[in-house]
DNA sequence: TCCATTGGCTGACTTAGGTCAGGTTGTTCC
DNA sequence: GGAACAACCTGACCTAAGTCAGCCAATGGA
């Protein structure tokens, strides 16, 4: 496949994007378990692109042939349920790599991966992943781990959702979110309403309800927009009995 | 390990509860793959054991070890929630492998899984099961497909629990294990309306209100704890619009 | 400058669905 | 036969949580 020189300085442009996968490798554990050709084989159709908050990266039903990964920036991913209404699964930081069942199965993403912050996508190749996943056992082990863990996160979610009521599952919101993925005491005003009413299945005005509930009671800490959790403890002894 | 004669005896019976493996992996895509020697290293520890209704054949939360594959008989896997709630996330029929995916992480069985009736139980190591992954790249790929569509089913289960109203729930569980896992138009006695409300994440009233409403409706038919479906079309449009 | 838009917030109202108390039926065991 | 027990069923009641209508504050054009 040879490029006009036009599309040549495209590819070199994408190409800047990233600094290659060098540094990115080393993040991961993952991909820190190939041999030297093996990230060859990935990186041959490997591109970056960039996206600006609100716009999709992955869509939800279309034909589902790459992983992908956030170099930089913040982005959710939501299944398109029933009554308009979204179920966000998770939101997304760099280095985790988000593919979705339907590679292995549909060939049909699952579910819908949205920009919230201006971020840096990386789109790997989903057979040249399988190819890799044949030729080296050790990485097709750690990515069945991932897989598990993915699962597994799902099996939690799914008990929270159909267990606990608001308190509780807006408690395991704050707690996933200021632990797990800001790793500190506060929870990004990047995070609308809106999300955590969809983490949570509930509606919009329900989530800030318990907020305001929750800030009432030295629980949380509101100001513009961020969430400050002031006291773990009692959040998470309201996730418990919630 | 050299065993005693009465042991040998013992083992001898244990053998004798199904017919080897060479009939079941005919009836498995996944150890269809296998090479002639691979399943030696599968079976070198395997062992089998039969269930009577009701008991438990692996426990939440204790030392995972082993998959398990069903040679007769039906059981469900459930997750012990909060408020002494259970929520069922599958109904097992024979042929089918369980693992959990704290096999991979935790080493702990992450649900529960009970015999619903008498069931034997083929207890396969998860050492050598994954020896084997690690030779059979195909074997490995299978085992991927499998576990993205376990995912991918609680994903659409969480979506359902989370958004749809009690009947579009009990819908939803009728169609599953009428065409699913009963494979005819009726859903078996052995499951009780606990298990339906286990199932649906509802009160066993409300599960029993709900049916009684569809049976009105002339959308099933009850008789002695086997559900009939009548009309399979409206129950398929309940669960759209539920 | 004014208007429009978006996101956060609140109170009043309504409803889905859980709880409870009691009733029926069927089954097992003496 | 009757006692004990389990699974199923029902109506009355109550509460969790959604909906709606409307408010405010900040932002962003034209």
């Amino acid at each position: 496949m040879s490029l006009t020189p036009y599309f040549e300085d495209q590819a070199v442009n994408v190409q800047k994007l990233c600094e290659g996968c060098e540094k990115c490798n080393q993040r991961s554990e993952l991909f820190q378990v190939l041999s030297e050709d093996e990230p060859k084989i990935i990186n041959k159709d490997r591109y970056s692109v960039r996206f600006r908050p609100g716009e999709v990266i992955l869509k939800q039903g279309t034909h589902a042939t790459s992983f992908i990964s956030i170099i930089e920036g913040f982005a959710k991913m939501y299944i398109e349920g029933h009554h308009d209404r979204n179920l966000v699964l998770d939101f997304v930081m760099p280095w985790k790599l988000v593919g979705s069942p339907g590679i292995h199965l549909t060939k049909k993403y699952m579910y819908t991966v949205v920009a919230i912050q201006e971020t840096l996508v990386c789109f790997l190749n989903g057979n040249q992943f399988n190819q890799v996943m044949a030729l080296n056992s050790r990485f097709a082990e750690l990515y069945i781990r991932m897989c598990s863990g993915n699962y597994g996160r799902s099996l939690e979610r799914m008990v929270s959702l159909a267990q606990k009521q608001m308190h509780g599952r807006i408690a395991d919101a704050l707690i996933y979110l200021s632990e797990d993925i800001f790793g500190q005491n506060r929870v990004d005003s990047a995070i609308s309403r809106q999300d955590l009413a969809d983490y949570t299945a509930m509606s919009k005005d329900s989530a800030i309800r318990i907020l305001k509930e929750f800030e009432r009671d030295n629980i949380v800490g509101l100001e513009g927009g961020t969430i400050e959790i002031l006291d773990p403890d009692r959040l998470h002894s309201i996730s418990m009995n919630g």
